[in-house]
DNA sequence: ATTTAAAATGTAAGCAGTTACATTAAGAGG
DNA sequence: CCTCTTAATGTAACTGCTTACATTTTAAAT
């Protein structure tokens, strides 16, 4: 069968306790008596066992990254990225990731249970129940891209008022005086966020927000492309739009050019996301950038330090925050 | 601490073994104790423990999916897909599934050899030697949308020529006689399936190949645009282009806006992964479908196949079948 | 009612580590 | 050279489940 401490220990001549600590706390260990642990491992190709491990320890050292999302696509470019900070983090530690969707929260709350899984990063809209369910088995959570009122939750967030102050800002800092926005319906938090944020950076600036200035649509191009041909065929039609994220603001290109009017010139569109789309639309769609792989990174910081104890003091909220990428659009 | 089956065993009346087959092969036990285990095991909120379970029987139903590939962004679109495919199938299972970029094989090899994992499926280009230490460490190894020669490995694929004929026949229906194709350097698999079938397929159609109708360019859009200018701004330019993939196709699209060639009228334009792109594009681009998330449906049916035991049988390599999604470019 | 085969259940020895506690070795100081 | 303190190592119980093998129950057949 395999290769197990108790074969190390014959041949080095070194009690299974030594062993272990020479792998897992080599400072106990003297350096003489590791060397000669060292050598019997490399001799039998000895490699510590991660669930006996894990089994002794009573920790699995095992995370768990859920997305909640119903759909298609569940891992679009955001979430791709977020999971590859995820992944990249994870790997410098010696815990193991696990992902998985989770449209089924009860389902979600088993495997974590059965897996013996120590903590979860919740993406997408995760629901109350998931998390009390979470916390009653004693798993950490920390959500990513989401707030939940009620929880006293860590969360890592991108800074939703920040970027559209970029984005708006920067139409205003252009002449714009009458900026519409189309804003797909995605996920309430994300939507109410960049919504909230549109209205309240007008009104900072003096500027009007006429309801007729802002339109919701589905979270698709036809449907966003659709809004902005009603937004933009009128005589008073706003001299930008902002896109509440990059497929919405491609619609308002596509819309502009079905309606024969020149993007900058006639119109100026803003994105959000930064995504590859952004290099695709003529022209380039000026875009606020989301550090989604530091978002996934971050999350991994802050379970580890709940899991590996000290946790307290941390800020509840994780701040990351945009930067706007100016491309052609504007 | 936290309930184990003896607890439930002292609770229900019922032994240890008795109740392990309860849960793991239930038609062992008989009706009515097996209603006491379950009612014993609902009291007292008990679980099932994975971590004894994969120590007891030595086998830990992990799996793992590795994409090997360097860059900025592992999880595009296209691996987003598979990884959603994969995903969605081992959900269905009691596997785990961990995943992780692995651009150094060697860390890679000892991760899976320490975290006990008993398949795994490589995405990107997986290298030889990865291989081989896999198999050394007998764990068993799909590969998808690759392939190895000197490997007897299952693979999953896209029918890459399939797909290759299925656009540029498209272009010989719809009339055009000259076609040209810009190819990105993405994994040396695809652009060599790609290339050699756009050439196969001109030839069964006795159509001309130019040298000059062939351009390489990197794989990112910029180049992808220089390279459709000099192959578009000619007199005997071709009248269709083949993208290697839909970057590279947009960049084509981009090229003929700035020679003010009309898509498709004046130069139409084929892509290859009917990404979330084609509907960016104006006009939206025909691409060829690429079903990823079969695929990675198909890697975890068939590990699981090997790890089963039976496997032999199974066909060595599975082709997945592509579909031509026409739209306004062609 | 008795025999017998099959089905159900129980007993207890692993699985491969960790770690509290006991023991021994190594230096330090007298 | 002998204590004494500290560092290094060893002993063995423990983690929670599975399963080969032994034993008991059940049901069918005589």
């Amino acid at each position: 069968m395999n290769t197990t401490i108790y074969d190390v220990s014959r041949l080095s001549g070194v009690s299974t306790a030594t062993i272990s600590r020479s792998f897992s706390n080599p400072a106990q260990v003297r350096e003489s008596t590791r060397r000669k642990v060292f050598e019997a491992a490399e001799v039998l190709h000895y490699y510590p066992n991660a669930i006996a491990r894990a089994m002794a320890r009573q920790r699995t050292d095992k995370i768990a990254f859920l997305i909640c999302k119903k759909g298609a696509t569940i891992l679009d470019e955001f979430y791709a990225g977020i999971c590859e900070g995820i992944m990249r983090e994870t790997n410098k530690s010696d815990y193991q990731l696990l992902i998985s969707t989770a449209e089924d929260w009860r389902m979600a709350a088993n495997v974590a249970k059965s897996k013996q899984i120590e903590g979860v990063i919740l993406g997408g809209n995760a629901q109350a129940d998931m998390v009390s369910e979470f916390q009653s088995q004693n798993i950490s959570v920390v959500l990513v891209n989401n707030r939940m009122s009620g929880f006293d939750l860590p969360a890592v967030v991108s800074d939703e008022a920040g970027g559209v102050a970029q984005a708006v800002e920067h139409l205003i800092d252009r002449g714009h005086r009458n900026i519409g926005m189309i804003a797909g319906r995605f996920s309430p938090y994300i939507i109410g966020e960049r919504y909230n944020a549109f209205l309240r950076i007008l009104q900072e600036n003096g500027l009007d927000v006429g309801d007729a200035n802002i339109k919701m649509c589905e979270p698709n191009i036809e449907s966003a492309t659709r809004a902005a041909l009603e937004l933009l065929d009128r005589k008073d039609r706003p001299t930008a739009v902002f896109g509440s994220n990059d497929v919405i603001a491609a619609g308002v290109i596509k819309a502009a050019i079905r309606l024969r009017l020149r993007v900058p010139e006639d119109v100026a569109v803003v994105g959000y996301d930064d995504s590859i789309l952004c290099g695709v639309t003529e022209p380039e769609l000026t875009s606020v950038h989301v550090n989604c792989r530091r978002m996934g990174e971050l999350c991994v910081e802050r379970l580890q330090a709940m899991l590996d104890g000290g946790d307290g003091n941390a800020p509840q909220v994780t701040l990351v925050s945009t930067e706007l990428h100016i491309r052609k659009s504007t």
